[in-house]
DNA sequence: TCTTGACCTCAAGTCGGCTTGAAGTAGCAC
DNA sequence: GTGCTACTTCAAGCCGACTTGAGGTCAAGA
């Protein structure tokens, strides 16, 4: 009997048994039977789990997750989906480079008061500009978390 | 008269008139005064807007942008803070590159499953063991909304 | 003067991803 | 057989950042 028991799977994988639960509801993942009222998993639980931790940490909501996984058991990525996260993340990153950099900046700028150092101020112009039009408060395309004001680009490298 | 009716200030700054009312609730933005019921504005509020994207976009909860706002108008920002700040960022970025790489290798591989693809396995169980040890469900320190399992190093360029 | 329509207030709802609490049950040690 | 304890279910709550809806007010144009 290889299967786990769901207070192993807690503690292999680190997450709660009521996040076990939670994803269970959500078709994310499902246990192959009970002992008593103990749900009892594969230990391909395991891997599934890192799976949707890592999905998640790309920015995928559990109900795309979901749909990665095939009703077999396999899973079937949608390699085309893949790439358009790849290039939302590219931009993201450029983004938060930017943003990183300006915060050293002004961390490091000598100005009495962080309104007069010119840099700033130009970033906060800058990020008025490509906070104002169009405005898609969600990402029109995949679904991803934080609102991200778009363009990077005018600065990227 | 220079001052901006609440009107004016959602057309330059793209920001919805609700938005407006709930960030002076939270003490972000105080309108100079009223004309009839009607919100009016110091031209300043842009550039202070601009500054609370700015902040959001960097991963700061409203409520310590709004520590960030000085009684006399001024902005007095914590050097040290933002230094802290664009380490997270650095560590973020770390994280999103080295997923963004995976996907794009997992979108151009030519394993039948993903499963099969050592690689995408390897990400897999690299995924979980940063994920499984500590797990601070948010970051102790400073607040940054997706909750972020930390290293990227161990498969880094 | 009267209408229009954009603003106003206040309370409640939304969204995603969980967590918490009350009340119940069952495997295992004694 | 009796407890203990860790599980179970189900409903409700929480967080942050807003949005929405009902019902009210008022400046400006016809």
């Amino acid at each position: 009997m290889t299967e786990l028991d769901i207070a192993e799977v807690v503690r292999r994988a680190g997450v709660p048994a009521s996040t076990l639960r939670y994803y269970e509801e959500k078709g994310l993942i499902t246990p192959v039977g009970r002992r008593g009222l103990r749900r009892q998993y594969d230990p391909s639980v395991l891997e599934r789990l890192a799976l949707i931790a890592l999905a998640r940490t790309a920015g995928f909501p559990l109900d795309e997750i979901a749909r990665v996984f095939a009703p077999d058991g396999t899973i079937r990525i949608d390699r085309e989906a893949l790439l358009a996260k790849a290039g939302e993340l590219d931009r993201r990153i450029g983004e938060l480079a930017v943003l990183r950099d300006s915060l050293r900046h002004v961390a490091a700028c000598p100005a009495p008061s962080h309104m007069e150092c010119p840099t700033f101020r130009h970033i906060l112009a800058a990020t008025a500009a490509a906070d104002v039009p169009g405005r898609p408060k969600r990402a029109p395309g995949a679904a991803w978390n934080p609102s991200i004001p778009s363009s990077a680009n005018e600065y990227a490298p």
